[in-house]
DNA sequence: ACCCATGTTCTTTG
DNA sequence: TCAAAGAACATGGG
């Protein structure tokens, strides 16, 4: 479940780890997840030593002492791990590195394979190629409205785009549209002054309960719209309660998917977007109604 | 057996 | 050029 919270928490992992451990080998057990060729992997790593850990959005840094940086993104499974001999490598490991002073692998574990192993001459670099922008965590109000404040696209899929703000994924989007009391649906373009202010706060909030839990979402606070995503309540069932809104226990969270993605509100707390601004979107849609209708 | 899924990137369509 | 929708990726789990 890799978004913001869950990469620090890995970070913070791998930096008690590794940090001043020189990388003794590279063991690839499915190249897939290499965005850098294997040989040029091997011996960019072997007898470096990794001096620190970096964290831009979903993605983590190994600083080497060469001044590269080894960039992990953990796709949609990804995780991290520790084991000391190969038959204890946990399931689904599909790279190591070998760590000289503790005698320790790192695991780079990755059930379905979406994340990626690469090399970067920098963070700076990287973040450059890929376009991403600033972290969710340091992004400023100011800087959100402006990056949004002129958008005519829904606002859940402009949160959820890397390059706009780095670090957000689909659950938090959710939450942080629920703590802040937007619709997803709404515009960039159609949000006040205050709103912005109010989304600037849910990102914080969110963001840092995240990480103070290290990711583990039952422990969140019963104010989080969290709990009434499918995957708790599967793991209790029976727990009706999860579906309703923490503000308003009488009114049921609502799922559906926007930018086709699965996408949970309270629709008393999220009011749909009206006339003034979406109003736009389904003007749109009617018209593109009448003109298939004229077309025939 | 079928459907869903935390992310990213590309293609298609309007 | 922009925006939205869909597909693709690879695989496990409910």
């Amino acid at each position: 479940m890799p978004e913001l919270p869950e990469v620090e928490t890995y970070r913070r992992f791998i930096d008690e780890l590794a940090v001043g451990q020189t990388i003794t080998a590279l063991e690839v057990l499915d190249a897939h997840v290499l965005a850098t060729p294997p040989d040029q992997l091997r011996s960019a790593l072997a007898g470096r030593t990794i001096k620190g850990t970096k964290r831009l959005g979903k993605n983590c840094f190994l600083e080497l002492d060469n001044g590269q940086v080894l960039v992990l993104h953990f796709g949609m499974t990804g995780d991290v791990g520790a084991y000391r001999d190969a038959p204890d490598a946990p399931r689904f490991t599909r790279v190591a590195l070998h760590l000289e002073d503790s005698g320790l692998r790192l695991a780079f574990i990755d059930p379905r394979k979406f994340g990626r192993i690469r090399l970067a001459d920098s963070v700076a670099a990287y973040q450059q190629a890929k376009k991403l922008g600033p972290d969710a965590l340091d992004i400023t109000a100011a800087e959100l409205q402006q990056k949004l404040g002129r958008r005519k696209t829904l606002l859940k899929p402009l949160l959820l785009d890397q390059s706009i703000t780095a670090g957000l994924g689909n659950w938090i989007v959710d939450e942080v549209l629920f703590q802040a009391k937007i619709h997803p649906e709404r515009l960039g373009v159609s949000l006040s002054d205050k709103e912005f202010q109010a989304l600037h706060s849910a990102i914080q909030l969110v963001l840092a309960t995240a990480i103070k839990q290290e990711a583990n979402y039952r422990d969140f606070p019963a104010s989080f719209l969290i709990h009434a995503r499918e995957w708790d309540t599967s793991a209790t069932p029976g727990t009706e309660a999860h579906k309703f809104c923490p503000r308003h226990p009488k009114v049921k969270i609502e799922k559906y998917y926007v930018g086709g993605r699965a996408t949970y509100i309270c629709p008393k707390c999220q009011p749909a977007p009206d006339a003034l601004d979406a109003g736009a979107a389904s003007k749109q849609r009617k018209h593109a109604r009448a003109g298939a209708k004229a077309d025939k």
